[in-house]
DNA sequence: CCAAAAGTGTTCAGGCTACACCCATGT
DNA sequence: ACATGGGTGTAGCCTGAACACTTTTGG
């Protein structure tokens, strides 16, 4: 109760859509409140800031404590500021995207955060505050840039294989894509390594592994370029 | 004085970065200090925001004051949050960027805002606070955005000449284009529209003056649409 | 008549699209 | 042996890049 001002003050939080993929779809990381408003809703991380952080380490302080995530791409995607969008107060919300590799952490969230929750980007239930705009805006923003930077493989386990890269680009940008055009392009960019390794899952031929080029990658990440349709 | 919270708060600011072009080079328009801290240094127009507008609002409200600018193309561009990024206190700035018909408004601004110029973007002063990276980062994404999607028109007078056009896209990419594919790929698009007008200056033929189709313009800018290079 | 910018078409190469069959494996 | 996804090449089309001269005006 000892922080006075002249004019009054907005309340500052973080927000974060963590987007993740199972192989199939594209899924989101929400949590269950605890507290009203909203009380049990399911409802994107997120916090308030302090004093002395910065919005991105407010990001990945809060993704940490109620989720158990780390090391993962963030990024910030808009600030929030409709008027009436926290009951209580005015609440100004610095939103983010994450991305990550669902397979890695699926079971420390679990555990971590008892309330988090993996959701298919087709069955997100009804959201706390303006989420479901902070969440939309989100998905347009992984869409749009994923055809023109190579960030989808931060949704992708270290090793893939061509099909799991391909199924990731149809599951966001909501198109089916030619196979063999596909792995030409993908290929043609040298971002690839091909490793000595292979997937076997399934009465089938097994699947070449690769990596990326990590030098290459951040390179291409960098400097803004296109990639696919 | 009598504003309590709880916990200490951040004050928040909007800055505009307002861009404007004289037919030749890409301009900023930025405001004298007449207060410390950084009093008598050049800055970014804006202000604090208010706590019964949003963000988009204060922004509005700050470049008609500051500048006397109205109805400009105006877009969120990215929350600056350094802990140190003013002297006095916390302050974290939402910038926005600014398109402007600088003929239409040049002698506005110059009087509503005694303080305020235009500077050649290859001439810009040292700048207060953090603006010399705000407004870096608004000429990177003004640069990206022009590429793909056609919001080039905002800074150009409703009657304008393709060699007008042409010139713009030059000046904002950086890049000598070729005069008849510019203008064999612009017209494909089919969005804009030739007056009876023609535009004559100087000891040589007159330039054939378009305007945009405002339809096919809303929609295209709408849509997300690839451009030029 | 000279200087200055406006305006205009064609050719060529490389990239994108469309498309169908064989391969390696597990059951 | 069969079902399942993995893997591969080519031909036509279209788009983007390169390129030089004529036209219209004012001075």
């Amino acid at each position: 109760m000892k922080h006075t001002y002249l004019y009054p003050r907005a309340a500052l939080t973080v927000d974060c859509v963590v987007f993740g993929f199972d192989e199939q779809e594209l899924r989101v990381l929400l949590i269950e409140r605890g507290l009203e408003p909203f009380k049990g809703h399911w409802a994107l991380p997120g916090g308030f800031v302090r004093l002395d952080e910065t919005l991105d380490e407010a990001a990945f302080r809060e993704l940490k404590e109620e989720t158990g995530l780390e090391k993962v791409f963030l990024e910030q995607l808009y600030t929030f500021s409709t008027v009436d969008r926290d009951p209580r107060e005015r609440v100004i919300s610095v939103a983010y995207y994450a991305l990550t590799k669902l397979a890695d952490h699926r079971t420390r969230a679990a555990t971590d955060a008892a309330d988090a929750q993996w959701f298919r980007i087709s069955q997100i239930p009804a959201l706390a505050f303006d989420h479901a705009d902070i969440f939309s805006k989100a998905l347009e923003r992984l869409r749009g840039k994923l055809t023109y930077q190579p960030i989808g493989f931060e949704l992708l386990p270290a090793k893939f294989t061509l099909s799991q890269l391909q199924r990731l680009y149809e599951a966001v940008l909501g198109t089916a894509l030619d196979k063999r055009n596909f792995r030409k392009k993908v290929l043609s960019y040298d971002l690839l390594i091909p490793l000595n390794e292979q997937l076997r899952e399934g009465p089938h031929r097994p699947a070449q592994l690769f990596r990326f080029n990590p030098v290459r990658y951040e390179r291409l990440k960098k400097k803004g370029f296109l990639f696919e349709l």
